[in-house]
DNA sequence: TCGAGCGTTCGTCAAATGCGAACAATTATG
DNA sequence: CATAATTGTTCGCATTTGACGAACGCTCGA
């Protein structure tokens, strides 16, 4: 028996908003009769809602379709250029992946799964192309290498809780799908202090990934380097790439404690 | 008498929620009673809120406090790359800011309000930095050059009414004020095929903007290019700078009608 | 140890919303 | 070009829902 208190109320009005939001970036934008019967209530009601919405400039209507504004463009970067991660790992990232001319991504955990919050595209990269417009899939931790590395550094009762929410869905024949299994690589991950991710996302791609601590010791997110199998070999993961992606975590984190140090002397 | 007809529905509860969303955004993050206090709502209440969109996945609550998740980023991206002007546009803007080495802007219109969709830094480039966190102010379509572009390639009527909801704010003492001498200025821009902003958003800063349309000919958005006076003499503006702009308008144009073109192939 | 402030839960009542039907507008079709 | 079919919009009513404030629990600091 894991449920345990009471659930904190819900707004079945929001909720059923925070819908709508989510099927006209599914659908890419709809009419009201199509975005009635998508999210199942009448067509006054999805009336109101999408009128609702468009007074508060989140929705535009433009010959008849609903779509999501550019609001969210301008939410989106005013979230991003807040997190401690981005605003002193953006330009570690970039230097990473121009000198190794890989894929760098840095990214966090919010709600169990895996958010991406900046990514930089080397002369030579390959893969880490995104979701863009389609229903996007959302992105698991224990398949991705800065993912198990963040795993790795949670306490373990907040992994338990992530994978009993969300399981242990595979991608790929090399998937980790096991719990104890799971266990058993983060504390491989916690030992050497980097985790690699052999085929387990995508057949074909590598990937070789770090967390990055606050002062405290607290996981912020990871960054993660990757390629294919042909640049990515198991070997050059361990010696060459998980030394630079190690050395790029330290980076970040050395700036962010700067920061924090410099902050309290107020 | 303007208002006429009857408005449609409002629901308290979603545009209640998209204040929530706004004032989280605002303050970065709030505690219960902060932000309970802020939209003047009881805390009961706010909780309900905030638990409901974090159960959504919009909010996260990190040591206390509610902030914006990721998803705003994820969405916004999911927008932009939908924008048509975006996906045909946005390399013609990177290569026009690299040749000039200024600063280049593409933007629409929504809600009377103009809306960056993406931006591009030249090698010199001043101004033109990003509201990040703070308070954004909304960007009035009058004091901007590619804001009066557009303005000026939409319908007078269309004009009309968003003059009449927004008015005409000053930013510097050359923004123009008054509707009759904004018409006149139109009017001007659509014989001449391009805008300047001369000094009429920030003390310094001129820029070139030109409208981009459709195949049908109406208005999508707008591109521009700004700098510091002293390389942007109004001789240069209306010499060089108009055609260089014009002319990238008109290699967005072309994009666009091609892909349209080759859509109603099928 | 105690107090102050914040977060959370609960019950009640007023209010807001969901629905369907009717109407208007727009588009497709013969 | 006229007519049909589809979509968008408005309205009134029954009912569910959310707002409030009080009380409780928790955390942090004095």
């Amino acid at each position: 028996m894991t449920g345990s208190g009471t659930q904190p109320r819900r707004l079945a009005t929001v909720a059923r908003a925070c819908d709508i939001v989510a099927a006209l970036n599914e659908l890419g934008g709809a009419g009201v009769t199509e975005l009635a019967e998508h999210v199942d209530i009448s067509k006054s009601s999805a009336h109101a809602y999408l009128n609702t919405l468009r007074e508060q400039h989140l929705v535009v209507r433009d010959e008849g379709r609903y779509r999501l504004s550019l609001e969210f463009l301008y939410l989106g970067n005013a979230v991003r250029h807040r997190e401690p991660l981005f605003v002193y790992g953006q330009s570690v990232v970039e230097d990473l992946a121009a000198d190794s001319g890989e894929y760098v991504h840095l990214m966090c955990e919010q709600h169990g799964f895996e958010r991406n919050i900046y990514k930089s595209a080397g002369e030579h990269a390959v893969g880490g192309e995104y979701h863009t417009t389609k229903e996007q899939q959302p992105d698991y931790l224990h398949f991705t290498a800065s993912g198990k590395a963040v795993l790795a550094a949670l306490p373990e009762q907040r992994v338990d809780s992530i994978v009993e929410e969300h399981g242990l869905p595979e991608k790929t024949p090399n998937t980790i799908t096991d719990p104890d299994e799971l266990f058993a690589e983060l504390s491989a991950i916690r030992s050497q202090g980097y985790a690699i991710n052999d085929e387990e996302e995508v057949m074909g791609i590598r990937a070789v990934g770090a967390p990055i601590r606050d002062a405290d010791g607290e996981v912020l997110g990871g960054i993660s380097i990757s390629g294919p199998t042909g640049r990515f070999t198991l070997d050059r993961c361990h010696e060459v790439f998980a030394e630079k992606i190690t050395e790029r975590a330290n980076v970040i984190e050395a700036k962010l404690n700067m920061s924090s140090a410099s902050e309290s002397l107020r």
